[in-house]
DNA sequence: CATGAATGAGTCTTCATTCAT
DNA sequence: AATGAATGAAGACTCATTCAT
């Protein structure tokens, strides 16, 4: 009856589900993935699944979760004398370099069959939030130094940006001769001429 | 002897139903929605389904095709001595009208759950051809008449164009606040400066 | 407003429809024949299907009307002076060509499935009495005359013959290899040395 | 650590679910049984089912290949030095005995329904293999030690004891006043008089 | 804690039968 | 009479979740 609980093993696994559940959802979707297929591929009991979390859906929210706070602290680490068109580039650097896990497209596809949930509708909205809130700052930095366009309100840019890079990261997913390597120049080029000021 | 079948009201009936599936799938994903729903839906009963459709995935097959044999008719009906940079721009308001029937951003959503499956996959496939073989002859005239930037080819000049409108395209999807109507104006902007020669 | 009714023509087409059910079962079983086959084998559309029979049952119980009808048939043609073994012989004979159409086999074993019903089960019951009423006069007859052994009332050698009847049939059906050709003799064998005084 | 595998509680289970089909199956038929059918019989939820049977039809093979295993073993069991036509004796006590389940002729009944699918026809192939090698060398053995006609060889011989004894079940099956009891005897004087060299 | 057997609500799909034309 | 589109009840099977061990 002794205190069994190792917060570290307990998290280690937890880990394990997760890592388990992106390599699923990636391959068949969320609906197409079940708990079961899950359970194999972390090499666990369809029992201790439940231990970790308590639905499938939650399990969901922890990944979107841990890429929000992974954002977060991303962005906090900018140092305030950064360079504005630096960290935006680097942002497309950081975020380029993200996908480069060839599960991350496919985990991104499958996400949007279950935007119908509100719970996960409102967990994209937070990473969509702190993306925003992370990038803006600095977009409308390079405008008060006439780095960037300023036509267009920092918010309004920010969002296209965005656009640009939610499009750039959905055609990789779907076309396999559109490469994060090959079209990286590309991409910074795009954006480069989206906040121009001419 | 009795002419039973109607073909015009066969037809019809085959559209109301596609057009309830687009409802369905639209807001509750192409898993989260059942046949019963759509039958609900459509004001049929469950056994018509299958009259009409032998599968739901037929179903979602048959409103993709729908789809692709729209853009390419649009694209068939361009005259030889159009302005490139028009068509391009052309495109641009044509794919933005058609998002303007609101399932459409939540369909496209639905859609990518399902890209697991061969059938879906191919049908998308051949939806990005069609757009790709219809786009990428104007570019390459942009090109050949100095309005477009030369330093890449058209193929990847037309996926960049792509990448910008899938991208616009989700975010009106996903944002409430980003609207086409007051959004437009930038995207031909943006465009603009994707192609520009400088 | 004619009298359009044609009974020959009705009668004709009723047997159509008829030999398309017995092509249909016998190569796919009872459950296993949808209405729909029926009508495509029998080149009608499904809603004349029940024109001519109520219900897919009523269409079953046809067949095996008209099989324990052409039973009756047979043995109401023997004369009343024929040789009592000789019958039985011809039975035999009999059975085994009706056997030749390739598909009575099958359709034996589709039956087997539907016995269940009390409908069925009634036409079988029929079917079976015609048999024995009409076999075993012919083997009291045998006894009679001394020709077959009486440690056996006519009643259980009359089963008996059919319990080698039908496993012969019900073999035909199910090995390929055990032909009506090959063992026919010494089906009559069997059927001699059962019925034999010694 | 905890072994919640209990081989011998499955087993246990998958008789119980085993032995509930065999009763529905021969009082319904099998595509006149539901699954829903079965499990209501077996006292046990429709989810269960599919953690020992994957689809109905495998538990019906299921039930064929323990049928099968039981025929190896009975005729495994016969040792070298016994007598021939005693061992072919026995076999028919032995099938009599086992029909003396009134379930199993009507489930033998069911079978033939299904025999279109290819993996039910080769069970009963495999099914009638064994039979037919346990039987045929102690027919062989048989006319070896002139207890046996010779015209026909072993092959057709042990058919034709085949025949008898699938005649005499399926009567069993379908006249209720044909009994094992009152019939076993005259079916080893069939037997008999089939084998006898006379 | 860890397990996996058990559960049953919910899904897609089938098909005999009806009926307006 | 003949047609085939429409129907909806019913069935096999799936899978997230619970719970006794």
């Amino acid at each position: 009856m002794a205190r069994t609980v190792d917060p570290e093993r307990h998290e280690a696994r937890r880990l394990v589900i997760i890592d388990a559940a992106l390599t699923c959802f990636a391959a068949t979707g969320y609906a197409g993935t079940t708990t079961a297929a899950i359970c194999r591929e972390a090499g666990i009991g369809s029992g201790t699944f439940f231990h970790y979390f308590p639905t499938k859906q939650s399990l969901l929210l922890a990944i979107l979760d841990l890429g929000t706070a992974e954002t977060r602290e991303w962005f906090s680490s900018r140092r305030p004398d950064e360079d504005a068109l630096g960290v935006v580039e680097a942002y497309l650097a950081h975020t380029a370099e993200e996908m480069s896990d060839p599960r991350l497209p496919g985990f991104v596809r499958a996400v949007g069959s279950v935007m119908g949930e509100p719970e996960v509708e409102a967990a994209l909205a937070r990473d969509a939030d702190v993306v925003q809130a992370g990038l803006e700052p600095w977009i409308a930095r390079g405008q008060a130094a006439a780095q960037v366009r300023t036509d267009l309100d920092a918010h309004d840019l920010t969002a296209w940006v965005l656009v640009v890079v939610d499009g750039f990261l959905g055609r990789l997913a779907t076309h396999a001769d559109f490469t994060a390597d090959a079209q990286g120049r590309v991409l910074r080029d795009v954006v480069r001429r989206l906040l121009s000021a001419s």
